[in-house]
DNA sequence: TAACATTACTACAACGTTTGCGTGTTGATA
DNA sequence: TATCAACACGCAAACGTTGTAGTAATGTTA
């Protein structure tokens, strides 16, 4: 195997010490402009490039961050990733990516995997498996071994560390409200088990909403649905189902919110399948603002989560508490940001 | 800071050699039972883990592959992602994610960033603007230190590494085989400029469809949409308009191939607003089997990728480099592997 | 011309591992 | 009792850096 040109190479051959060399590459004044100039030039001969793995080690400082998410396959991850990214290659960090699938092992190996020195901190989004288990020990380990931690979106309150969320509740009320404004008197919601802190919060909004506006809750209305696999392939067909009962039991629904595009543009399909036109029979608002919304038909309203915002933030959080911990600052208290949602309106409502 | 525990410090509190515990750990017979149980009983204690960093520089290998996209909120990539990441994980190795955005000076950052030892290798698909500019220095260097290379789906002859594409051409020409079968007689493509390979060869596919037919392709039929930021935000508008001119000159059109599905979407949008039915009217196909095909009103018939596939596949391909250039085995010839598409009739056709 | 400052370097330790080899202590053998 | 395995462990080098401290060879000063 090849070996890449090091300094010791360059000392060897230029006919110096490593100290030299090493001195000489940074300028520093201790070296003669002469030896610099010849060292330089014979570094770039030899297109040298420090070893970063040498300085991680030296430097005890990796200069990458780890991001642990549920599932990739999904826009809003995505864009969380995306904005993770911006803000760290900015700062000069490197974005390692774990998938944990949902999976509650998945989760817990990833991050065994990367806190073995590899990364400087965590962004996790929680598995789906670990919030119903309600396991948070391998979260409390990285805390105790002062691996900075940044969770987002599904956050639980038992982990003492900086968050960013969405106010999930308050979207889901700015939509509900929407939809009775423009009209909507009967409205469902279409959201996840409470297990799911989002849909959990969504819903809370939805409730909060109808009762602004003193309308009662009906039970029916509010579908739970367990998105277990959701996004893998085709197990939609619950839900579809699902929702046309839903609308064969009540058809005088005049407006659904569900908690995620997905559950939107389902409900929609078997919606004009039944014969309901939208928006006019119908309204309906989704949560989180993807491709699906942009491009169902009717485009879907939404409410948008900013996902690049909350991932860059994240990474902002991160890399300040990395600072904090590498120059033995004194710490700040952890803190949750919350970044704002806004009602994008499209087709799908009047 | 508080460091994590070292062999160091096990060693000194337990009073015996750093390499006794080293070895201890790794159950070596040159140490007594004894010795062992005490160390790894101490170890436990203060949950000692070796410093993957220190190996990393020690074996010179890091265990991580580097993957370097045009864009990450992009259903394929993603899906590509995935299959990497599950591959490489399986063999112990983590994934660092790199976003050129497509563009060229990110690419060859990221790159660079990544080459400084922090990975065993990349896997990368092509930024437009690389392939616009067709400089490919970055690639070759790379190649130069040995570091090991697979591209996959957007690739180029000039770069000599392994490869893993879809068969672009003959999935076009089955999708429009399928149009004509199902009585399209006439087709229109809507692709990209010929410098994304992609967007050329599933041109090269469509015409090729057409002549075995024996039927005329006619230039006007032939949409090369620049695709400059296209997932970016609304530049759709340009592509609506088009297609509507498109229609609008020859209404008799009633088969549509394209080279992904947010075109083929935006197509049927287009062409639902002007009182085409599909797919009784017009028939649709696309290209990539995405969350929009699935979803779309009605569901898109598209030729599915395999994304997944390729991502696991070009993994494959690069941890073989690897073995093979840590090992010092002989050099393979660079091999292309191409991955079989299918297409996945829906509601977009009869 | 002895003392000292400056210049331009080199040596060494450290970051945390692994591993081949050396070595002191046993107990057994001749 | 001298010889020698076997055992259990320690030493030191190496991976590629950086930075502190040390050191020759000059030049400057009193």
């Amino acid at each position: 195997m090849k070996k890449r040109t090091t300094l010791k190479q360059l000392a060897r051959e230029l006919d110096v010490s490593i100290s030299t060399v090493s001195k000489a590459l940074k300028n520093s004044p201790e070296i003669s402009q002469d030896t610099i100039d010849r060292v330089k030039a014979f570094a770039k001969l030899l297109n040298y490039r420090p070893n970063n793995i040498a300085l991680s080690l030296k430097n005890r400082k990796t200069k990458t961050i780890g991001i642990i998410i549920p599932d990739i396959v999904h826009h809003f991850f995505t864009k969380v990733i995306k904005g993770v990214e911006k803000y760290a290659n900015s700062k000069g960090y490197n974005v390692i990516v774990g998938l944990s699938n949902e999976s509650f092992s998945n989760e817990v190996i990833n991050m065994e995997m990367l806190a073995d020195g590899s990364i400087d901190g965590f962004i996790i989004s929680m598995a789906r498996e670990t919030m119903q288990l309600q396991d948070y020990q391998h979260y409390t380990e990285t805390l105790n071994e002062e691996i900075p931690l940044v969770m987002f979106d599904r956050v639980v309150a038992e982990i003492p560390c900086d968050k960013v969320t969405v106010d999930d509740t308050k979207g889901a009320e700015i939509a509900v409200d929407a939809l009775i404004n423009k009209g909507a008197t009967k409205i469902a919601i279409l959201t996840t088990k409470d297990y799911v802190s989002v849909g959990r919060l969504r819903t809370k909004g939805y409730l909060e909403a109808l009762k602004k506006h003193e309308i009662n809750p009906i039970p029916d209305l509010i579908l739970k649905i367990d998105d277990e696999l959701l996004y893998e392939d085709d197990h939609l067909d619950v839900l579809e189902k699902q929702v046309r009962e839903l609308l064969l039991i009540h058809p005088d629904v005049n407006g659904i919110f569900a908690v995620n595009e997905l559950y939107a543009v389902v409900a929609m399909k078997v919606a004009k399948d039944m014969g309901y036109e939208i928006p006019n029979d119908l309204q309906v608002i989704g949560f989180t603002d993807g491709m699906l919304s942009k491009h169902a038909t009717p485009t879907l309203s939404t409410v948008s989560q900013h996902g690049e915002s909350m991932g860059a933030k994240a990474a902002e959080l991160l890399i300040q508490r990395i600072d904090e911990r590498v120059n033995d600052l004194p710490k700040e208290p952890t803190k949750t940001v919350v970044i704002s949602t806004n009602l994008i309106q499209r087709g799908s409502t009047k």
